[in-house]
DNA sequence: ATGGGTGCAAATCCTTTGCATCTGC
DNA sequence: GCAGATGCAAAGGATTTGCACCCAT
């Protein structure tokens, strides 16, 4: 299914996978050009949509901000800070029972292949802030 | 808390409460250009924003396109279809236990006041297409 | 020589902002 | 007359596209 990368596509690859959080085009971009000072922003965004479409990463939006990509394909839920607007992955799922998603499904017809649950509050250092 | 709102923001208001489904800031221009001829689409993203700044209206973020409305302000759920990217509200409520929420929202510090369940899949007309 | 991949710049789309005007008080 | 709201047009930011070029086949 998946097809060669090249090393463009490598490169952009290793990017999102490196990186800190959940990077933006632009910063994946930055970090493309240490190992390959000639790509362009043109090109990171043509290879993020095609890792996007051979599921080698999957794309976020939230909040107004641009869009990220995460590196981690799995299934998985994330939290996001209402104040700072950071967005954290959880590290465990969050329990659901399997039949309330179907349940939850069938209400509007339809055919469930994944879901994600979205915490929203107060991260530890925004709430430091606002004591 | 919440202050009165002028006749163009009324008018944006109950453009967003008629609207079909999650309307675009474009839909909610061209609804209330028929009652408020002269107003410009300008005004109507500045009363939106105020209108989810009083928690009138809550913005939603989704796929790669341009953000949208919502008149429900209670906490919902929603569904996305992966093949024509509609956004449905889910009548009922996933059912999730709270502590499981809560226990997620401790492993990584977040201070929780809200959340929301997404499913991903194909809605009734998609799944028809592709039979 | 051919075709896919690429860089660059221009175009596009959505949203915000500057500013002069208008409105109600 | 003032403060806030507004329309218009221009600006802004993120993303996409057109196109000529280059490289490996």
């Amino acid at each position: 299914m998946k097809e060669t990368l090249n090393l463009n596509a490598q490169a952009v690859l290793e990017a999102v996978h490196t990186a800190p959080s959940h990077p933006t085009a632009l910063q994946i971009y930055e970090t493309v050009k240490h190992t390959r000072p000639h790509i362009g922003l043109a090109t990171v965004y043509r290879i993020l949509h095609l890792l996007v479409g051979q599921q080698y990463i999957k794309e976020l939006r939230y909040s107004d901000e641009s869009c990220r990509y995460d590196a981690k394909t799995a299934r998985h839920d994330h939290a996001v800070c209402m104040a700072c607007g950071g967005l954290f992955d959880l590290p465990v799922a969050v329990d659901l029972p399997h039949e309330a998603l179907e349940h939850a499904a069938q209400t509007v017809g339809m055919q469930l292949a994944s879901h994600e649950v979205r915490l929203y509050g107060y991260c530890p250092s925004c709430q430091q802030q606002n004591h």
